[in-house]
DNA sequence: ACCTGCCAGATGTCAGGACAACACATTGAC
DNA sequence: GTCAATGTGTTGTCCTGACATCTGGCAGGT
């Protein structure tokens, strides 16, 4: 029970426990720790990394966290059994399809400075009429449609362009212009789709939908973008893994 | 910039750590803590409070997952802006009803051993055809019906009686035995009704349903639980949170 | 054979200190 | 007036050390 060869680097500006979580991570991943192996105690870790324990103990939350091993007091970690699948966390459509090997494409129907409605506006915490960005997006897997997305985002914050949300996505664009995403509050439900929404996703209509609202925050807590989803129901999933602390 | 009147209890079994998140959460709750308002600094909490650093900061951790607050090196912490709307976790619906004030109730459809199904077998990390527990409810909302559940438990780890799952609900009677649910992987997305489906919750055939299927993982990392839940979507969604470290 | 108490080992919690990295405001030079 | 350098305060990372609490196995007595 040595378990998988790990090192570090302190002259890398990554933290230890970063580079350590990465290792054990990729070790999961290529199976080299199988499900239900145990690992090292964090005081066996600690001695053979190198590390102190609290640094050791750090990354290992950060693969709890993730959902990938689980702690038990006196006994040990082990990691989780069955088959790990990734979670979408907080990248975007863009970037989900990229990794799972389809190719995404986009055409932006609407990109204009409007009035803020009413529902937006208590999402946004801004007041109803003030001119918020609203961006209207048809969204391709493969060619294939796939989804429908409107989106406001406040003023000044970034200027969206035409090109840049076709060849790159919402998401790459904020995080380009500083702005760092931290946490979403989202709400997954379905409906009917109506007949312009049906012709443009080329379902029938009252074909079932996915539907999502997003309201993403940043990291000093303002509230940046307010979305409305709506994913084919035949075409398109939502994965999420919940891990307690 | 004194922020709530916040007291710690050393005598108390509750880690001081969760005593100072608890009250910093209600805080906001309450509408003490506006959006948009800054912590005290990590040092003068811990000063004020006559905790450590550490302790203080694993607090504020806590509330950071739980998507209440943000960070921002070299600024500070601010509570996010915006109203604060709790997740579902890892609640069961029964819990997730209750707490909304909403009356829920069930209908054991089937309660048996059965051969495991190979798709659920897979999900269970068990082998094809072996005996497990299976389980299909129809649940109700102040009397409404509202979805239809069907799961698989490995056998030996519960005993479940129809008695307890109609007045408790599945996750009370497995924390009951003593299980420990840690973690979920969840897959959410939608589709049609079926006849018997839509004569079983009241909806019209063809009606969008959301759909969700979710293995569950308990402390020592065994999978506990593989459900498929169909829920009307005209009377239910989903909400979740995510934050990034 | 069974039960009880003890013990080793593991994670959970907490303390106190140190330095690094970063953001922002202020000050100073040009 | 503008821009760069500096200083202050904050969170991020990492260390050492200690004790608490829980689990599971072992030894011993019943």
């Amino acid at each position: 029970m040595t378990g998988p060869e790990i090192v570090v680097d302190r002259s890398s500006p990554v933290p230890l426990y970063f580079q350590v979580a990465e290792q054990f991570s990729a070790a999961i991943q290529r199976g080299e720790l199988a499900p239900g192996d145990r690992l090292d105690s964090e005081l066996q870790l600690a001695d053979r990394l190198g590390l102190s324990r609290p640094t050791v103990r750090q990354a290992i939350q950060h693969l709890v966290d993730k959902g990938l091993i689980v702690r038990r007091r006196g006994v040990g970690t082990q990691v989780v059994r069955g088959e790990v699948r990734r979670s979408v966390e907080l990248t975007s459509l863009h970037d989900d399809l990229a990794r799972t090997g389809r190719q995404p494409s986009t055409s932006v129907l609407e990109l204009a400075t409007v009035a803020c409605p009413a529902q937006v506006a208590a999402a946004l915490g801004v007041t109803a009429g003030s001119a918020v960005q609203h961006l209207r997006r048809l969204r391709f897997a493969d060619g294939e449609p796939l989804a429908v997305m409107e989106n406001w985002l406040p003023p000044d914050l970034v200027r969206l362009t035409l090109d840049g949300l076709q060849s790159r996505g919402l998401y790459a664009i904020l995080r380009a212009a500083g702005l760092r995403v931290r946490g979403a509050q989202q709400r997954i439900g379905a409906r009917a789709a109506t007949a312009a929404e049906a012709q443009m996703l080329g379902e029938r209509r009252g074909a079932p939908l996915l539907t999502m609202t997003r309201t993403a925050y940043d990291d000093q807590g303002r509230y940046v973008e307010h979305g409305v989803h709506i994913y084919r129901a035949s075409r398109y999933a939502l994965e999420v893994t919940v891990a307690e602390r």
